[in-house]
DNA sequence: TTCCGTGCAAATGATTTGCAGGACT
DNA sequence: AGTCCTGCAAATCATTTGCACGGAA
């Protein structure tokens, strides 16, 4: 946290931007987060404070602090935006339980390394890449089993 | 394309849907395109010839053509959707160029079994993935590097 | 005839933008 | 003082929806 602070200063400094109230309260905000979170889910949380921070500030402030390196944006493809910081983290991809919602992250150094001969392989330069795969969670599936079993003595659709 | 023209009317005759002109127009349509589209491009398509057929029902086709398993869809974060043939196709996923957007296909059997095996380890059912590595492709970055080192001599930023 | 489909216009919902008054440096 | 910022409302833009009319079965 304190780490991020400095660095979205210096950031700001840099390029000659201001270190405003709204752009502290909003950055140890999300320093404070861990996992996912949406651009609403800021925006809520000061309005549930009763210190409510106009949403264009909030949006402002994010694509700052994602230029800034501190934030990475994921598309889980649900029709909005969520970020996580990723400060000091490494690069992760992702399962996603598409009952739950939550999220897990993983890393597979294989996989990572049968990416970059996939790149060779097609004379492309990779920058990034995104790896989702979606599916449920081991409580999901668990209760997902339950309730067709359970659906089978009651005949009912 | 016979054979997803017929896939299509036996899933709509399934579900009770009636065979109309428009349905069959865009059917047609998609069934003779090659790579990814999106929902405007059909829409377009067609205004270009004069006969308009409206948003919706295009937009309602392709939902129809998705779940009928004759279409995929894929999420380039770009803002909107893109659509894909897949009947008969294998599973696939993408190179992505940055710079002209082109889209090469790529398929990995090792990562596909690294997959499950991330998928087991984190009891974690998969259902589907998607896998997107972007970056340049062969042509774009000739042309990324050719830029970068004329613009060396004349020390122009 | 009876739903199902279509087209249109309006709604949606996340994100972006224009603008006028405020706040950093 | 001179920018840079903020908040608001309005604009975007892809996609969805409500509704009255028209068409397949």
């Amino acid at each position: 946290m304190e780490q991020e602070v400095q660095a979205f200063q210096e950031f700001l400094r840099r390029r000659g931007l201001k270190l405003t109230t709204q752009r502290n309260i909003i950055a140890k905000r999300i320093f404070r987060t861990t996992g996912h979170f949406s651009a609403e889910d800021i925006v809520d949380s000061f309005r549930r404070e009763r210190k409510p921070i106009s949403k264009s500030t909030v949006y402002r402030t994010l694509d700052l602090l994602v230029e800034a390196d501190l934030l990475d944006t994921i598309d889980f493809d649900q029709g909005y935006r969520l970020y996580e910081r990723c400060l000091g983290r490494s690069h992760h991809d992702h399962l996603i339980c598409v009952d739950c919602r939550c999220v897990i992250e993983f890393l597979d150094e294989e996989i990572e390394q049968l990416q970059e001969q996939v790149g060779d392989e097609h004379k492309f330069r990779i920058l990034w890449h995104t790896h989702k795969i979606y599916g449920l969670c081991e409580g999901c599936a668990k209760k997902a089993d339950e309730s067709a079993t359970r659906r089978v003595p009651g005949r009912r659709s």
